[in-house]
DNA sequence: TTTCATGCAAATACTTTGCATAAGC
DNA sequence: GCTTATGCAAAGTATTTGCATGAAA
């Protein structure tokens, strides 16, 4: 409680200036409770939840409620800020999560299916072909996502031997 | 309605005995309607909510409830035979999207980030690399799920702009 | 001031659970 | 026969919506 400062990076003005066209561009208004949203959003590492966002405001002194928070995360997905996680990437069950992207590196992931573990790379040599692939069919290449999913070291260890599965 | 019939596949057995090794192994039973589901699920293409397995289900004359599509559901993805489909690739809002992926051609999506356009393709040589981003790590690879996100060629045509964003 | 955003409560939508009955093994 | 699966209804969550009020522009 007692790291309460913004982070502030370079990017910190694009960030805030793509959220806000969105908004303009929406007809909307650039609010107080949009800024605090944001700025708690880009504190966030990793994935957390809709709620864990309006804790996080809670925290700072801010009380916005989960209504608001849910009514903006569209706008942050749409500014490129934040994007909506992959299911496979999820715990389970309930609700859906979104990871905090504009500004980060961009990283992709490594999951193992056995114990959930996730490892984040990156690794140019794909994005360079994930290009070639969006140019041969004509598409201009905004972003991209991927998941390699397998079994990790310690689940190898483990003799971690799940459902085998003769795949083709 | 007159298409029926079942497209039997040579990987018709291995499905079938992946799935029921799943059971088997929770303790569970072979039942109809477990077979139904099935069948039905290996009829699907593309993405398909809990929901449409029942109407087509019932459309085959069987009478099995929602409750126990989702409680098949899980195993299938155990043995492989489905996934959840990742968020991005879905309409919006509510449920989750399930893929029929056993017996199918491997392959990734390229999405268009505005008009939905979703195209299949498969690129082995992205493939390798990720093979050897896996074994980098240690990770033995089982799977993976990419997306590219863009703009369609239409879409660019259309002058198509939206929120431009100064990605680093 | 005019319009949009917010907060609260109510409504929805999706998914899971409890229990009695039917069906595998 | 013993145990698990199913169907139905009910319960839970997650998310959205309606409306009165407060805040931007």
């Amino acid at each position: 409680m007692q790291q309460q400062r913004v982070r502030v990076t370079p990017q910190d003005d694009t960030v805030a200036a793509n959220f806000r066209a969105v908004i303009e561009g929406h007809g909307g208004r650039w609010t107080r409770e949009r800024l605090a949203i944001l700025q708690v959003i880009r504190e966030m590492r990793g994935h957390f939840l809709p709620e864990e966002v309006e804790q996080r405001l809670r925290k700072r002194g801010h009380r916005i409620s989960l209504t608001t928070v849910y009514r903006n995360l569209p706008l942050l997905v749409e500014a490129g800020i934040v994007r909506r996680a992959c299911v496979s990437e999820e715990k389970r069950g309930g609700g859906s999560s979104y990871e905090h992207i504009f500004g980060q590196e961009h990283h992709d992931h490594l999951i193992c299916a056995h114990c959930g573990l996730r490892v984040e790379f990156s690794y140019p040599a794909i994005d360079v072909l994930q290009e070639a692939v969006a140019q041969s069919y004509g598409f201009k290449l905004e972003r991209h996502h991927l998941e390699l999913i397998g079994c990790c070291p310690d689940c190898q260890k483990r003799a971690c031997r799940t459902r085998r599965r003769e795949a083709t």
